[in-house]
DNA sequence: GACTGATAGTTACTTTTGTAACTAACAAGG
DNA sequence: CCTTGTTAGTTACAAAAGTAACTATCAGTC
């Protein structure tokens, strides 16, 4: 009954990709969301603070790709958990610098750590040739 | 001020998985959102009745792996668009068969096609053999 | 220094998703 | 039949994300 030309869509590259972005999503997901309560955009946040120092939520914006609302709303939530805070800009004062508090230091070193460790993890079940490939692949495929 | 061995996001796995992801399903999804406002679970719905024929909602969340309460939505919103229709089951009286309607089938050819279309155009723009060794590394991810 | 337009960030509103509770129907055993 | 436990699907509520409108500040111009 399965015809011959029919469009197949567990071999569509996207869904591929949704399959094995949310399996590996889902995978780190379950440590920063478990051990620190936190979502995706908040662990971005972070990370950007704790990578790359002080700068404002625009700085960050334009960073990471995220919406300003999304920013917004996820430096409240930091703060909330002492995690970061705010300091004027003399410069503007529209805008406020953000730092990480020693708190959120640590659970940006805990949580960068776990990264590492989920990578080697990965790089090890997949084997160091194709998961170079598959970076290689993916940088690609987002380029277009 | 760019520490030695920092944890560098840009090239975690799971963050550039999500990347391509991201931009791979927001090309698609404009196509079934822009022409027929359709939301994903929609389109995945559509496809699984009507690459394989008429089943109830359960055959379709194990065949697609989406929870009940997305496809019970995705099924009454796509029933008010008039793209399927429900039948009692009489072996069971608590599901119902569900079926496209021929505006359904219309769409489903359209979507399938666009796919099509799609995936041709990103197999040519990364090369066939790019192509081929992304989708099994994909799916080697997915596994894992 | 008042007017215009742009920018930083927040708030309000809407849509979508996730989770849990619920109803109805089934199935098996006493 | 009448309990007990399970399954199909819906509904209700809560969390999250997207979008638009808003406030405050800035920068330049007249």
């Amino acid at each position: 009954m399965t015809r011959e030309n029919e469009f197949e869509l567990s071999t569509f590259t996207p869904y591929l990709l949704n399959q094995a972005a949310e399996a590996q999503s889902l995978a780190f997901a379950s440590i920063y969301r478990d051990r620190y309560g936190m979502l995706r955009t908040e662990w971005r946040v972070l990370y950007h603070l704790g990578r790359y120092g002080p700068m404002t939520a625009a700085d960050i914006s334009a960073a990471a790709g995220l919406h300003k609302t999304k920013i917004s709303r996820a430096v409240r939530s930091l703060e909330q958990r002492r995690y970061l805070e705010r300091r004027p800009n003399s410069e503007d004062g529209r805008s406020e610098y953000l730092s990480l508090r020693p708190p959120g230091e640590e659970v940006f070193r805990s949580l960068s750590d776990a990264a590492r460790k989920h990578e080697a993890e990965l790089e090890h079940r997949l084997g160091l040739r194709d998961a170079r490939t598959l970076r290689r692949l993916l940088l690609k495929v987002r380029a277009l």
